[in-house]
DNA sequence: CGCGATTTGTGCGTCTGTTCACAAGCGCCT
DNA sequence: AGGCGCTTGTGAACAGACGCACAAATCGCG
């Protein structure tokens, strides 16, 4: 950190604070993994990275790489690199991180459980704040030295602290209710783990993962390569309808019915 | 293509299945989405869908749907819309679910834990076919009626089951070591929970998911548009930078230090 | 002090993905 | 049987993202 450059932090007089331009959502995505690499590289004694090592690093083409850290200004060295702290700090500015921020987890179940201990989250800027759920049973049992409260109380923990982000891990009954109440208590932006679609209030931000999806998707290119390593014969790509051919190498046995 | 379909699963004797066309990547993240509505609507007594009926119960555009469906063949019905069943057949074999696929979980710890507990595997094609971990403390340990086996048994696990998909849960730093030990025994398919970039030949498919990663995205938004609305009177859209207004409004400390 | 090596920042062509809008097709009703 | 309303499937315009390739800028060295 010793640049001339105001730590972006650091309510600098002058201007020059590349605020908030509003990004590419692919470039959004992508921060955040610079952001890890970024750690990595000054963890083991970098202090500037070029493009094209950075790049590497994260596995990107390096020039899809430059025009994403073009979007926050311009932050590098022609013919030497970026400074990695400078970068790390941009970055974090960028991203809302230079303050650590509260998430509140609804639902302690088999997932919230593993996310409540999840140390990926404090070790990046985040602070679980509080552990909902709405089985009594489980109120008042200490995950990771902090204690289960009910759901109801959700308007009293955001009040204690400034929530800004929810996580959702409920079963998917659920889930719904609980989204809605967080945005009642003013919660903006949603992680759902439940494999539902949620109906929010526009301006409220809601991402969603699904494990199985991911799953389902890896099942569908290995579905693609087993049929394609299976008939090599058949000339080149299956473009179009295949004649019948993998019905038969295929010992297909449904699950749905 | 109004065939009178034959079941996708059913090995019908006459060609005209369409086997593989090669999908949009775009649309084969969607197609588990697209499968999951119609699963509840399924069960909720629906025959036929219209387009528009699914897109909403999935928050697509109904035009993207269709086009996305178009691309595995034609069937709906117009005037009527998609016959239920029908379709959850046709994704699934496109999906290459219509046999449940085993997949190895290595890394038994918090999340891996977790993971092996999810149900939402089981329900939607997959079965866990084993618990790996390098942990000797671990190993033999009985989660949800399997035992944990060491890692080093990978081979003989996949002699013995047909494994095509590994999910990696463990720490950073083993996860590229267990990346290669799956690619080793001949796995295709890799989803790593491990927040790290993994190296893996050709023809190795691998899907990340990292749960900072997605909080760090809803916390740019969050930023931003804690930014934009404290800034009302700056006229309209903050396209540029800002004139060093929003390092006021904002009580920044950095955590990078 | 100037030159060459190096690396950023970006203009532009390409490609993928999204959306609109409409013709073609289907079933139902008369 | 014929017409009418509804819904699919898709051509075409549009938007966003990607990657190449190069000019501009900086450093170090002679």
């Amino acid at each position: 950190m010793s640049q001339q450059h105001r730590h972006p932090g650091a309510p600098g007089r002058a201007g020059a604070v590349p605020a908030l331009p509003d990004l590419p959502e692919a470039t959004v995505a992508r921060l955040p993994e610079y952001l890890r690499a970024l750690h990595n590289l000054a963890e083991s004694g970098h202090e500037t990275v070029s493009s094209e090592g950075l790049a590497a690093a994260v596995g990107v083409n390096s020039a899809k790489l430059r025009k994403d850290l073009s979007h926050l200004g311009s932050y590098g060295t022609r013919g030497v690199g970026y400074d990695v702290a400078l970068l790390v700090d941009q970055i974090e500015f960028v991203l809302g991180l230079t303050q650590r921020r509260a998430v509140a987890l609804v639902g302690v179940g088999n997932l919230g459980h593993a996310l409540a201990g999840y140390a990926g989250f404090a070790s990046r800027g985040f602070r679980i704040a509080a552990l909902l759920d709405a089985d009594a049973s489980r109120v008042g049992e200490e995950i990771n030295g902090m204690v289960v409260r009910h759901v109801d109380e959700l308007p009293a923990v955001v009040a204690e602290e400034s929530i800004a982000i929810g996580v959702i891990a409920t079963p998917v009954p659920a889930a719904q209710a609980v989204a809605d109440q967080l945005v009642a208590v003013g919660v903006t932006s949603i992680l759902n783990f439940a494999p539902c679609v949620l109906s929010v209030p526009e301006g409220v931000d809601v991402r969603k993962v699904d494990l199985a999806i991911e799953l389902q998707i890896l099942s569908f290119h290995e579905h693609r390569k087993a049929s394609l390593t299976a008939l090599p014969a058949t000339g080149g790509s299956a473009l179009t309808a295949l004649p019948g051919g993998l019905a038969a190498t295929d010992p297909q046995e449904a699950i749905g019915t």
